[in-house]
DNA sequence: CAGTGGTCTAGACCACACT
DNA sequence: GTGTGGTCTAGACCACTGC
């Protein structure tokens, strides 16, 4: 990879200002912008830069970096595609977050089958339960951690219009998680990577989720309120912050009698 | 919005080349990339360049359009992102297509349990039946057509290693669709809508998903060999053409016991 | 070699938000 | 007005492809 000094000695070399172009000839040649993409990575991960703040202007990124404005430039609408930044004209350039955002659940693509209002209407959180244990094998290996390791396994049930729609059983690191208790995720307002985000320091930045069918049997059908042998939308969604290192699993059921799961293809 | 020739002109009235800007002070500004993708969005529908061939080069399109190379660099850029165009460096721009796919089904999102290796393996393509009927009144809802109008309507089921895995059931527009038969349709190798962009002239650009679990019933359960109350994936399918026009409904069962239906987050 | 897309720069000006 | 992101240009050079 080309490296970003040497890129600044070559410009140097011509003050006129044209550019001279970076790319040494080299195996895995590496484009400026994707360097400065990378930095400005480093610096989200790092925390340089809080959830909701504005990073520096374009014009002094490209002063630090020692590049144009328009090779930032690039650098950041790559971040922002990835929904890493925010752009907003005349204000500035803001670090993504599950906070302050217009939708209560960014990453929860269930919609009514009525009422093309996009999202469910609010939804109630009920947390069954939250404890600390030894991970079990299948979660262990999906998020990365050695056997055995600790883990935090939450159980809560979200109700849209007074009925219950999601039981969902989450996994999170237990290191990464001291003191979550069902208390605290109870007592919270906004979605729960909110919490994770300002609380436990841990964003979550992208996510696969593999979906199923499955029958529902005796021991979740009363949670959801429906019968034994009902078909239930399985959804188990890995999730993973900068590094895409994974940092939650969860399975959920979903019922969709009265939602359904939107996806768009392209 | 700012039209393309008053923009030109404005140009000319500036010889030395600096850009003067191109925005009228007006309500609902248009920037000027955005009206030359229009431009060549319109090329694209009236099959100026057909798919798989290559478009004119930048140089070529910055002339015709009277516009530098980056901003016609900036419209095809969106284009490719939508997947309307493939960019092959040292080789040109190229209008995408659904034959010459490096998957077999682009928008299937379908990977089995096992193997990492993406996609499922080659299928097996059955067609239980193709006619021509009056449209149901939610297909013809959905379809954007007068009530009754007619639609071919198309039943298939696509086996994996051997084993029916989804039942398809398929409307077309009758009109987009005349002399499409169950013949034609077994003959054809490769993608289904490949067929329909080489002989009808129809492509498939982007589409949405409904997904919801489901019992299997009487009906469907021996064609896809399984017991009646198995749960199955109820994928809604509605694909759309240029200009956002749908132009062909599927409602498909896929059993999830050794695939899962795969999604990304971000 | 010529032609294509890909990168990088510098500079000008527009649209938008805040003060 | 000032500062931010957004658009547009012209020009140079690099990387890749194929003749």
């Amino acid at each position: 990879m080309t490296s970003l000094p040497q890129s600044s000695s070559v410009l140097e070399a011509h003050p006129e200002g044209v550019a001279p172009g970076v790319a040494v000839s080299s195996p895995s040649f590496s484009p400026l912008y994707q360097q400065i993409k990378t930095l400005i990575l480093k610096s989200l991960q790092a925390g340089e830069w809080r959830p909701g703040e504005a990073i520096p202007s374009e014009i002094d990124l490209a002063a630090r970096f020692k590049v144009s404005q328009g090779t930032v430039r690039k650098a950041i609408d790559e971040l922002a595609a990835e929904n890493l930044l925010m752009r907003r004209q005349g204000k500035g350039t803001f670090v993504a977050t599950h906070a302050e955002e217009r939708v209560q659940y960014r990453f929860l693509r269930l919609t009514p089958n009525q009422s093309a209002s996009g999202q469910p209407e609010v939804a109630k959180r009920v947390f069954l339960d939250c404890k600390r244990m030894p991970a079990p094998a299948d979660v262990a290996l999906a998020l990365n951690l050695p056997a055995g390791a600790t883990v935090v396994e939450v159980r809560r049930i979200l109700s849209f219009a007074g009925r219950p729609v999601i039981l969902d059983d989450i996994w999170l690191p237990g290191h990464l998680f001291e003191g979550l208790t069902a208390e605290r995720l109870s007592e919270y307002k906004g979605p729960m990577y909110g919490l994770f985000e300002s609380e436990f320091g841990v964003r979550m930045i992208r996510a696969e989720e593999k979906l199923r069918a499955v029958v529902a049997d005796e021991s979740v059908a009363p949670l959801l309120g429906v019968k034994s042998g009902t078909a239930l939308l399985s959804v188990e969604r890995l999730s993973r912050t900068y590094g895409d290192q994974p940092v939650e699993l969860r399975r959920g059921l979903y019922r969709t009698d009265d939602y359904y799961y939107r996806n768009e293809l392209s």
